[in-house]
DNA sequence: CAGAGCCACCGAACACCGTTCGAGTCAGTG
DNA sequence: CACTGACTCGAACGGTGTTCGGTGGCTCTG
């Protein structure tokens, strides 16, 4: 029974297996040869270029100058791809080591490269839902995010379900802001309108709707990152108050 | 020039045509016409029994006795349908009369109120994070959790942005809660864990986590119903202190 | 050094997906 | 009655993730 898929990613989970011994197929070398390193590198560059929703496993193999199923030596899925991906994000993460005194920095800090991250490779963060809580790299920032809050003297219990709270709405954040520029970027002229359209849109509304046309310079305001870092002081604010 | 489908689209989206006079087609009228609230319908019934993941448009027509391609005199897109069912969603919403002494339990009812019906219908929130800000249902729900926010006293630029928070959660915890329960039902045996592995998996992380190891217990405690009304409150909170 | 076995590679195919095309079929209108 | 135009629908197109079987260098064994 020769390894299955399955047991290639239980290897890698486990100790890396060093290089693996650099096989050439019957192209007899003349290229380098498919490496789990190689993929995750074209693909996050196809990612950075051309967004997520353009990572097919076809793409991908297409660039590597092979064929589809030449992937699945390395990789069981592309869902195992997509952790790789997210794994490898989550690695270049600089964690604070934890201060008391600027707890709140530190985890708006955190949870910005997080979003940083997100955004430089736009549409990922929908790979990011469904990654694994198993995965280590992943682990290793929450549990740097973990000190942060237990050094900032919240309740451990409050602390564990911030980390959750957190990810959950960087996540979401990225991947709305993702999603709406695949849509810019791939047709669909009218979907993405300026702030002039919004409000002429909303002082278009009957009159059902008092709140939302007397308030809609408030409810256009801002760019998307006045929106994150306020939702993030809110909840931070929530946190501090525990 | 016949009738493009954005014409249609753009035709829904003002006053509803009563009914279309009810043609046949080649069938000879041995079955009922479709109509949008029939595809509607069985779209629901599909996504309640299967999952988001499940409806496909080639599925959609066969529950529907047809083909594929009869849809797309009824529907622009998959997309279009998607916001069609978002929009039949928030219409089932129910707003209270803004009530300045109880605010923080009227928005935290809405929310509940979308959570549940998204999770009723598993993965569909997934539709939630493309569907247009311009749909008419999905404002009505906006506006009144901005009347609800504004009774209770907050400063307005506040609530606007609040609004977008929160519903921004609900998505997220629904999309994540969906895609779990899409893997529950479907294949991949080991993603699901119980709690009891979860705490197994942290107990025999390396010393690198020590403080995932020693908070595990508060890591995987509490129900996701749990961890949802702790966010929520955390959001409150921080707008409270507004 | 000869042979065997492993395994990365790869072309072809499968089962899906959303969507389009064009012909066919009816209801209402002039 | 002929015409028009909205509706229906089989067939097909281009795309997706994934599997299968064979090939041929590589490395290890005898």
């Amino acid at each position: 029974m020769s390894p299955t898929p399955r047991e290639r990613r239980a290897a890698r989970l486990g100790l890396d297996t060093g290089p693996p011994a650099a096989r050439r197929g019957p192209s007899g070398g003349t290229k380098k040869p498919i490496t789990v390193e190689a993929i995750i590198g074209t693909a996050f560059g196809i990612v950075e270029r051309e967004g997520y929703e353009a990572l097919t496993m076809r793409r991908l193999a297409t660039a590597l100058e092979t064929g589809p199923s030449s992937l699945y030596a390395h990789v069981v899925n592309k869902e195992d791809l997509d952790e790789l991906l997210i794994g490898r994000l989550c690695a270049q993460i600089e964690l604070p080591v934890p201060d008391p005194d600027r707890w709140r920095e530190q985890i708006t800090s955190v949870c910005g490269q997080l979003r940083d991250q997100y955004l430089r490779y736009p549409g990922i963060s929908r790979a990011a839902f469904a990654a694994a809580p198993t995965n280590l790299d992943i682990i290793r920032v929450s549990e740097g995010m973990l000190a942060i809050l237990l050094a900032g003297g919240l309740p451990p219990q409050a602390a564990a379900w911030a980390i959750d709270s957190l990810t959950l709405y960087v996540n979401a954040y990225t991947l709305e802001l993702g999603l709406a520029s695949h849509r810019l970027r791939h047709r669909d002229d009218d979907w993405v309108v300026s702030r002039d359209e919004m409000l002429r849109r909303f002082a278009a509304l009957p009159g059902t709707f008092p709140q939302t046309k007397r308030y809609a310079a408030e409810l256009t305001a801002g760019t998307s990152d006045d929106r994150f870092s306020f939702t993030l002081g809110l909840m931070i604010d929530g946190l501090a108050g525990r």
